[in-house]
DNA sequence: ATGGGCACCTGGCTGC
DNA sequence: TGCAGCCAGGTGCCCA
């Protein structure tokens, strides 16, 4: 999925043609999500008009009059924002029908994304709740960082992807922060120095940020919500270049597996 | 409390 | 052409 900058560049997207509309008609064509989407959804939001398209980590947050719809978009998942009568493709598994005649389309060939309601505060929702500040935001500062670090025997690479410690960095951006810190992503994070874990906040904030004005990057299935790709993908210093050049140094990118995921960086810049 | 591994899915690509 | 095997933007849960 969708890491931070792709849900953005979806909550960007979406924002000016869902705010303010009302929904007609939530259409369910395949409940099994990664959370079964609960069959008393659409009598609920039906005739709600939406407030706010935001977001929490990699959630997407529709605010409507009397609750909130929660949307993960998984690896694999896309929502666009189509004219009404657009016909249902494959892995085409809801539709959020709107007063304007569009319709809010969510595709995910993989089913990991997710259609939630919470009719309370959604910071209190059991999945938000744990999560870890905003990494585009104050709260997440050299200060956090450090202090989070202490004492971890997780890799640096693993703990980055944690979202109850950092929110938003997933696997593509993960290594690309790493890699503009310069820090090898094996290492223990309890070794991270004071300045590492400073220079590992820049890092992660300028890459996100960097990715977010790109539009995200589009590796396979990933399109915002008018149809296009992202294009950080050019901008990609290690992810996915094993054995290619290092754009900094041309040493040879490495790639090895960690936590059950691809790992890339480069043997020379990054220490 | 922490860390590791698995599970949930489909589809695209590689190599025999 | 077919098929097995591997790989893929996530993350909650179970167990040691």
């Amino acid at each position: 999925m969708p890491e931070l900058p792709e849900v953005e560049t979806t909550r960007r997207g979406i924002e000016p043609h869902v705010v303010g509309r009302r929904i007609r008609v939530l259409a369910v064509h395949e409940p099994r999500l990664r959370w079964r989407v609960d069959a008393s959804l659409p009598a609920v939001v039906a005739g709600q008009k939406v407030l706010a398209a935001g977001r929490r980590a990699k959630y997407l947050l529709l605010a409507l009059e009397r609750g909130t719809i929660l949307l993960h978009l998984g690896m694999s998942g896309s929502l666009r924002v189509l004219p009404g009568e657009t016909p249902r493709g494959k892995h085409d598994h809801f539709d959020l029908v709107l007063d304007s005649g569009q319709t809010l389309r969510f595709n995910d060939p993989r089913r990991f994304g997710s259609l939630m309601y919470t009719a309370g505060d959604p910071a209190a929702h059991p999945l938000l709740a744990p999560l870890a500040p905003e990494p585009l935001s104050a709260a997440f500062d050299d200060a956090y960082l450090w202090r989070v670090t202490r004492g971890r025997r997780v890799t640096v690479k693993q703990l980055i992807m944690n979202a109850r410690l950092v929110v938003g960095v997933g696997n593509i951006y993960a290594s690309e922060a790493l890699f503009r810190a310069r820090i090898r992503p094996e290492r223990a994070a309890r070794r991270v120095t004071e300045r590492e874990a400073a220079r590992l906040v820049r890092a992660i904030r300028s890459v996100l940020a960097n990715a977010v004005k790109a539009g995200g990057t589009t590796l396979r299935d990933y399109v915002g919500a008018d149809g296009a790709p992202g294009y950080f993908g050019q901008k990609l210093y290690v992810y996915g270049r094993a054995g290619q050049p290092c754009r900094a140094c041309r040493t040879p990118i490495r790639r090895r597996v960690q936590g059950q995921r691809a790992t890339y960086w480069c043997p020379q810049c990054q220490k």
